[in-house]
DNA sequence: CATTTCACCTGGTGGC
DNA sequence: TGCCACCAGGTGAAAT
């Protein structure tokens, strides 16, 4: 489900919810893929430990944790895939199918983690052992624009390939690769190292842009996703490109073509984007 | 090393 | 209603 803007919008509202509360027990299923970390160390890891904050990094959920309520002493991170959910339930709330992992909480409410394929994982972190986790990608958020212009420098790779590279922009999935190459006028298949520095900065921008106001509409929701507290996002309904097959473009008129890249279903205006 | 392809999963949709 | 093909927010291993 979850690009940046939704990963986002799911930490937050975990945050609000859940910072300063206390795992008391926890449940994992046995779907042996879902554990980066084997499921008894989470289980011992995470029990008694208190929520200090909850975050994103790139598609990744952090949550900081801590045995003494104050020094962050470990950490848990959450991934959800393309169909994970995080949400916090009363526990009176029927469990829904394809529950991986329950956090029993000392105000009595649950944190639930839903992934019907399975592609989501949970990670825990000892930080007495090892380091805290970093993502291998810039945030576009954040970098600036020489920094982004030299991560697609000799990169021969068409550009939305590159796009959606997480140890070169950590967080731009599907959706937001094609539209934000729709915003700054670029075909998906130009090779990266072909674009003018011009160019790379529209798509920095663009890339700004949409990411930006996608979280201000709580993310999209394309089939099911949903945030903490089970409500949909709005981006969807400002898509120009993705998902639009044969729809006309909403600048120009002509039907959004659709073609396989990189193994993604991949959407573009040919008239727009050149 | 850079790049591409495919497997990993379940569920929804649309055609026949 | 059933069956089948195809599609889906991601990524990491294997092949090229």
């Amino acid at each position: 489900m979850p690009e940046l803007p939704e990963v986002e919008t799911i930490a937050r509202g975990v945050n609000k919810r859940i910072r300063g509360d206390r795992i008391v027990q926890v449940w994992f299923s046995r779907a042996p893929q879902t554990f980066k970390t084997p499921r008894k160390l989470q289980a011992e890891g995470l029990t008694g430990r208190t929520i200090l904050a909850v975050h994103r990094t790139g598609k990744h959920i952090v949550f900081e944790l801590s045995r003494s309520a104050s020094e962050i002493d470990a950490q848990w991170i959450v991934h959800l895939g393309m169909t994970g959910r995080l949400l916090v339930s009363s526990p009176d709330f029927p469990v829904p199918a394809h529950t991986h992992a329950r956090l029993f909480l000392e105000s009595g409410r649950e944190l639930r983690f839903v992934d019907p394929r399975r592609f989501g994982r949970l990670e825990f972190r000892d930080l007495n052992r090892r380091s805290a986790f970093a993502a291998p990608g810039d945030d576009p958020l954040a970098i600036g624009e020489p920094e982004f212009a030299a991560l697609f420098r000799g990169r021969r790779s068409p550009i939305k390939a590159a796009l959606l590279n997480q140890s070169l922009l950590a967080g731009v999935g599907n959706i937001y690769a094609d539209e934000s190459l729709f915003h700054s006028n670029i075909r998906p298949r130009r090779r990266a190292n072909r674009l003018t520095r011009l160019e790379l900065e529209r798509l920095r921008l663009a890339l700004c842009e949409v990411l930006n106001h996608a979280i201000r509409l709580g993310g999209s929701s394309v089939s099911d996703y949903v945030d903490a507290d089970g409500e949909r996002g709005f981006f969807q309904l400002e898509h120009c490109v993705y998902q639009r097959t044969g729809e006309p473009c909403r600048r120009c008129g002509t039907p959004i073509r659709r073609i396989l890249l990189a193994g993604r279903g991949t959407h573009y205006c040919p008239n727009c984007q050149r």
